[in-house]
DNA sequence: GACATATAGTTAGTTATGCAACTAATATAA
DNA sequence: TTATATTAGTTGCATAACTAACTATATGTC
């Protein structure tokens, strides 16, 4: 069918996205020496709120790609930590708006500094445009698999 | 440090390695729309296995940068599917050598066609050229981050 | 041989994932 | 305005991840 095809040999490696994992998870090392109880999952809906407060649960979902039920809990554990807090809409009952608490306000200046610090001991002796291409061709395969259906 | 870094509102689609989650969905989607009832961690246990069969749980563990914790368990349930057995080694008893059954033995035909095609669907319309850097660079990465200590 | 250490695998505890079925609130249509 | 459909979020169920503590077997040293 499509001309680009990988060799068997290699198809594993290349789904299984060992890179990514290995730097999910040098990521979640380097919170916990700094003791910092968040996982990276919780991170990235902090990440977002950082970055726009308010967001309903369907919208934070939509930015960190899980579905509701994954979203419902994190918000859950999130909540329990009293990292975040939910607060109904007054325009549309259904839905839940979620807001960062004072706790969690400091954690963003030192958790940047950890992600920055562990993109940095990932990206080693990679270039700018070896950077470039890699974001460029995973954005693609993204959209290839979100911007159609399943045949 | 590094004169590598990613721009903070890049940072995490990154690390979040979003393509590669979407490609581990649409495999599992292309599974199940086949009928297969196999999950892709359990596939890619069965993958290495087709290779070579008879490895131990350390050893599948390695090849499927997984802890021998979760090892166990996706043997368990592999086994509660009747697709592997464990037989200790005669050689050393601590040792569990997974072997594949008759039952699995079919699978592999029509699961590395399902990959084949989730590969097509996932990769169209990037250069053999782009998923060169792309393999490259993610080796790279992974590299960075298992070949030397926690700083 | 006896004791300490290392290794392979298991188990307990916590978090996270996805799907499917459900509730509650809102929107649409008759 | 009542019945129907849609939407946001929750819950139940199963799988999977990692850490830490554990068991059993092997190895190494005295």
């Amino acid at each position: 069918m499509s001309n680009n095809q990988f060799k068997r040999g290699e198809l594993y490696s290349v789904i299984n996205g060992m890179a990514t994992t290995a730097v999910a998870r040098r990521l979640q090392k380097n919170f916990r020496n700094a003791g910092l109880e968040i996982t990276i999952e919780q991170w990235s809906v902090l990440y977002h709120l950082w970055k726009e407060d308010g967001l309903s649960q369907l919208e934070l979902g939509n930015r960190t790609f899980r579905d509701k039920a994954s979203t419902t809990r994190l918000i859950d554990n999130l909540e329990k930590q009293e990292l975040v807090t939910r607060i109904a809409s007054k325009d549309d009952r259904r839905i839940n708006l979620v807001y960062l608490t004072d706790t969690a306000k400091p954690l963003q200046q030192i958790t940047y500094e950890l992600a920055n610090k562990t993109m940095n001991e990932s990206l080693q002796n990679i270039s700018k445009e070896e950077i470039e291409v890699v974001k460029n061709v995973l954005q693609r395969v993204y959209d290839n698999l979100t911007n159609k259906d399943l045949v």
